[in-house]
DNA sequence: TGCAACTTTGCAGATTCGGCAAGATCCGCT
DNA sequence: AGCGGATCTTGCCGAATCTGCAAAGTTGCA
């Protein structure tokens, strides 16, 4: 994983420390209170080197997102080929999830912590931005579901289909593990909702 | 729809004058060569008074798009409550893309309209901007789903994961309308998409 | 050790964003 | 008609962001 030299390894910390410092802040101060300056601060380095990085506030904040999207598509990859499609998705969504944000390693998040995430989120300028790292991903996933079923990602609807589905599906899932009163699970959500997917969406009773 | 004064309806047609301006000088030149000064030269106002009806060249081209996928949660709503879900879902998209682009009034399109068009989807900084409008109408979209099946898109998983897969279906028949090397009927698309959608998405034999 | 490749950084120019206040236009009511 | 208030447009301006470019500092490898 890391078997680069010296130099890859600080390159992607210095990723790592930019995206963190820009969650961080935004997440105390709010979006529009944080300014570039502030990010590349807080990370020891300049704000010229931000932009090698990352081309806006929005992609930094993201990009934590964006890392955990991808590597559902790569556990995705993973899952052995006999696996009935739903079942490998949700595994590879529990394996992806697991990673667990630097934040909540260890003891639970604090409630001004998740106060501060709920309104990041809520954030118009980074709406679109999730949706992107998002879309990225979906697109790795069609590549993956195109394999696993013997489709074609350019041509036929399926595998894009299906990758749209299960972006909406994280989303869902995410969104509902945020807002949910009482902390739920994040297994039994994942469950649930494919559980619901597979099943074509039936109308709740 | 157009009962009110006259302001208002200017208002709405400097709306439209302006995300057409940007719509088509994107597709003539590419994104980045264009510059809001042009946009609004285009549409007869000020720089300033496009920063008024939009924050970013991106929102003005996709304002269009913005609007349909809003319609298609309105004709939504307006489906009686007694129809299936997925039937409801099925018409009122094909209503909402019946409205048909003010470009496609009429001749077909041409070639190297769509090409420019291919182009301008493609872009990464207009991606995320496409999908925050479609995350709008899914807000609604999970609003109306609420309604009808007595669930609480508050606390309830089912409609937000309805309205996020609805979206996901949109956006991948959009795509494949776009990407088709010879033009299908959007209904067939849609029907066919929808059709997987209700049956839990069975992998293609 | 020494050179090639890569990264960081400061700087400058182009562009965008948003507040503010003046002027123009429209709406509702008398 | 005519008037007052509400709303929209616009120019001006400063803050912030984005990018190319070249110099300076690091790292990889023979």
């Amino acid at each position: 994983m890391d078997a680069k030299g010296l130099r890859e390894r600080k390159k992607h910390e210095t990723r790592i420390a930019l995206s963190w410092a820009a969650i961080r802040l935004t997440v105390e101060r709010g979006y529009d209170n944080v300014r570039i300056e502030d990010i590349a601060a807080e990370a020891g380095v300049s704000t010229r080197t931000f932009s090698n990085y990352f081309g806006s506030k929005g992609e930094a904040i993201v990009a934590r997102h964006h890392d955990r999207a991808r590597a559902i598509a790569e556990a995705l990859r993973q899952r052995p080929e006999s696996e009935p499609i739903w079942t490998a998705v949700t595994e590879a969504a529990l394996a992806g999830f697991a990673l667990g944000e630097p934040v909540t390693e260890g003891r639970p998040p604090e409630q001004s912590w998740v106060e501060g995430l709920r309104l990041m989120v809520a954030e118009p300028a980074l709406q679109g931005e999730f949706q992107k790292a998002g879309a990225a991903a979906e697109t790795e996933i069609a590549l993956v579901v195109a394999e696993r079923t013997g489709t074609d990602a350019a041509k036929d609807v399926y595998p894009r289909l299906v990758a749209g589905v299960v972006g909406a599906a994280l989303n869902t899932v995410t969104q509902q593990w945020l807002l949910a009163d009482r902390p739920q699970s994040m297994e039994e959500l994942l469950r649930d909702v494919f559980g619901r997917l597979a099943a074509g969406l039936p109308e709740p009773r």
